[in-house]
DNA sequence: ATGCGTCCGTGACCCCAAGTCAAGACACAG
DNA sequence: CTGTGTCTTGACTTGGGGTCACGGACGCAT
């Protein structure tokens, strides 16, 4: 099994120009940006370089200039949309104060909303993860965690220090697992397609989907959290008034 | 890149044959078998449509008459790769005896040896999960929520009339979860680079490793196990005898 | 054996998208 | 205006997926 691909010498192909030169910068959002459009729209192999430069009224190989490949500027693209997704402690100060499984069940809702003002970084995310080849995948994990683009880490050692953590564990391990669950429930909720078996049917109804939320919070509370925190079996709490 | 992708209008593309001609069918398995070898070994894109033909002293156009596309060829790949796995519920009988966590146990341990022995037909499900291209992705998906390749829903159903799962979820919700955490902690098994969080040293010692599977049986059996079976906080059980 | 129809393999060929590069355009300094 | 370095261009190359008209092999009936 060479290095994944073929690449046993590794050029790291990504990572181009050295230091960004002033000029260029603004180019290269544009580019970015474009692509960004593109990717989202078609899909990472039916997006097409010629057409992006086409869009942006300039050169396909000027693309190449600036990125390298095509899997260069998705990455790049890629890393943007990422970038620009809160992270978890990014919950308003009385959703933090409320705890660990509060500011979970706040994004949880609030992914729901944000997916549907505005898809397109999500489903960057999504080609990311799923849609594109093992070698930029293996680069994207580098990537993630490297950046920690979600501040899993921090969250994770907010609950620990809150107590509303299991302290039994590893924490890389809980932060595997919260990293995991929660990428599939969003996943989940951005296609039902792509996982027919949790949302499988589209026209659900909002209350139907808060239960599923609700479950789902109570599965992560008994996984990860502290057992003080929760009376085995029963629903985490009261919600606040963030029903809809 | 016609069917597949751009296929809005969806002609089906992957089974062409209506009814597969009598002579035929040896040929399509060596060429199945050829082409699993050639994924395995180069992943998805890397893999070359012409190597295979080369390989099997045949013509390329051969390979498409018989599977229609590239994606058509690694889909027939995938199913037998991923048919080729034990159920969960193929566990020896005295495991099943012990019950659901014990059978989890079982695999989780089982799966970790199986891949040394033949890890190809696991690379061959991690293609399929990450690798290829997110309209296959959901091709891929159909076909594991028709088959249910792990039997994971009779599994929980097993979990469920033995009491040993709670009550007061989805059964949905459940074999979504399961099937989530054990493709996830496999893929870390496999490949330390997919998921450098989990198992971030690749040397670690088999202890090491053991510990990780206990604690990770500890979260899905607080996660969806039935409040009875387990006083908070502890471990399962004994373990078998099963050390290494 | 001969002829006919069907199936299947073939390989030369096409298409198209990623990626390259030599030459030109441009910015800016002196 | 000229020289120098940087950026842009678009025609070109590469190469792999996919096609198709042909012919050989085989089954089968007469």
């Amino acid at each position: 099994m060479p290095g994944i691909a073929s690449n046993r010498v590794a050029p790291p192909l990504y990572q181009r120009q050295a230091a960004a030169r002033p000029r260029s910068e603004a180019k290269r959002a544009r580019i970015v940006e474009t692509a960004t459009q593109h990717f989202a729209e078609h899909g990472y192999h039916a997006a097409r370089v010629g057409d992006i430069a086409v869009a942006l009224g300039i050169a396909k190989g000027s693309i190449f200039q600036h990125f390298g490949s095509k899997d260069g500027l998705f990455f790049e693209v890629y890393k943007r949309a990422v970038r620009s997704f809160p992270k978890y402690l990014d919950a308003p100060s009385e959703v933090r104060a409320a705890g660990f499984f509060e500011v979970l069940r706040y994004w949880l809702v609030r992914t729901d909303h944000l997916l549907r003002e505005d898809w397109i970084p999500y489903r960057i995310s999504l080609l990311g993860n799923y849609g594109t080849d093992l070698v930029l995948k293996r680069e994207i994990n580098r990537f993630l965690v490297s950046e920690d683009p979600y501040g899993t880490v921090s969250f994770v050692r907010f609950g620990l220090e809150r107590r509303e953590l299991r302290k039994d564990m590893d924490i890389e391990m809980i932060v595997s697992i919260l990293d995991w669950m929660m990428e599939r429930f969003q996943d989940a909720l951005l296609t039902a397609e792509l996982d027919p078996g949790l949302f499988r049917r589209q026209g659900e109804l909002a209350e139907k989907k808060e239960a599923r939320i609700q479950q789902f919070l109570g599965v992560l509370q008994r996984a990860i959290g502290a057992a003080t925190s929760l009376a085995p079996g029963a629903r985490p709490q009261a919600r606040g008034d963030h029903r809809r």
